[in-house]
DNA sequence: GGGCTCCTGGAT
DNA sequence: ATCCAGGAGCCC
């Protein structure tokens, strides 16, 4: 699920409920979850009951000294030159529980009031608690998500292999620019979802970028005007500040730390809506697989 | 480029 | 029973 604007949600929020919190112990249920140093993660071969143990050791009574976001990955930097470097993949959840029910708003959605009685959940798979009493759960039902516990020198490793792009969120015009122009033949839409291009857009806003900026997701880079190029790069600014601000989109899986859903879901232009009409010209929207991700866009509006 | 893989679960 | 899903690494 996450993309940028979902992520940078969860960043906000955590930095706001952790910082300073100091980590009591920390309860491992699946050790697929956990990578200990800067080794790659892999699909195969993921996590032990060593490295859950040392990772456990390694975090008890640590501080939260911040809480950062690079493309889609969550950095929580720990005292003593430590972080946890988070990639929620597909369905991962950062769920925050404070520590006293009596002290809890009154006013609880639906969502905050389900996620809250069930936790921890089958899907729960580490739980940190955290010497206020509050608790802090990773669900991830899909389980391709992963925990790792790097220090600075490995987390730098780490990012290092990724080789990700730049943030799409600041990035100027000329720099955009640039960055198609490094991959000409490469259709826009592939180019976009490309961590090391760009880091942070996925499949739902690199649709919807390109049906605001009214091009076809298959075109290759080098066919875009100016023009093109110019209403693409507003159209993903936009998109994604718009996103954030509505606490990013929940669809199968996304919370928000508090359990409540993002609501930019419903903000959702095409993303989803094959077969209904288009919001802009009325016209069915279409469907197509580009790469191994279905596209959604208007014949009409998109050349 | 595309295909397969890691998983679970909802829709059809 | 089969297909599909906010991701991404590895393999041709």
């Amino acid at each position: 699920m996450p993309e940028l604007p979902e992520v940078e949600t969860v960043k906000r929020q955590l930095k706001n409920s952790l910082k300073g919190n100091v980590i009591r112990d920390v309860s491992i249920y699946n050790d697929k979850m956990i990578k200990v140093g800067a080794g790659k993660i892999s699909n195969i071969k993921r996590g032990s009951k060593k490295d859950s143990l040392r990772f456990i050791k390694a975090v008890r009574g640590k501080k939260i000294l911040d809480v950062k976001r690079r493309g889609k990955f969550l950095i929580i930097e720990l005292s003593g030159g430590l972080n946890l470097m988070i990639h929620l993949r597909m369905s991962g959840q950062l769920i925050y529980l404070e520590a006293h029910s009596l002290g809890r708003p009154i006013f609880l959605s639906l969502a905050q009031t389900a996620v809250r009685q069930r936790l921890p959940t089958k899907h729960t798979h580490v739980e940190f608690s955290f010497k206020n009493g509050s608790r802090l759960f990773y669900n991830d039902t899909r389980q391709f998500g992963h925990i790792r516990l790097a220090n600075e020198a490995q987390l730098r490793e780490v990012f290092k292999g990724l080789g990700l792009g730049p943030e799409p969120l600041g990035l100027t015009l000329e720099d955009f620019k640039i960055l198609l122009n490094s991959r000409p033949e490469k259709r826009i839409k592939d180019l976009l979802l490309d961590q090391k291009t760009i880091a942070g857009i996925g499949n739902i806003y690199a649709d919807e970028s390109l049906f605001m900026a009214g091009i076809m997701p298959a075109r290759q880079a080098r066919t875009l005007t100016a023009e093109e190029i110019t209403r693409l790069h507003s159209a993903i600014q936009d998109v994604l500040r718009k996103a954030i601000k509505f606490g990013g989109s929940s669809l199968e899986y996304f919370l928000m730390t508090n359990g409540s859903a993002g609501k930019f879901s419903e903000q959702h232009l095409v993303y989803g809506k094959n077969k209904s009409p288009c919001p802009n010209c009325g016209e069915i929207l279409s469907a197509k697989k580009i790469g191994s991700r279905t596209a959604t866009f208007c014949l009409v509006c998109q050349v």
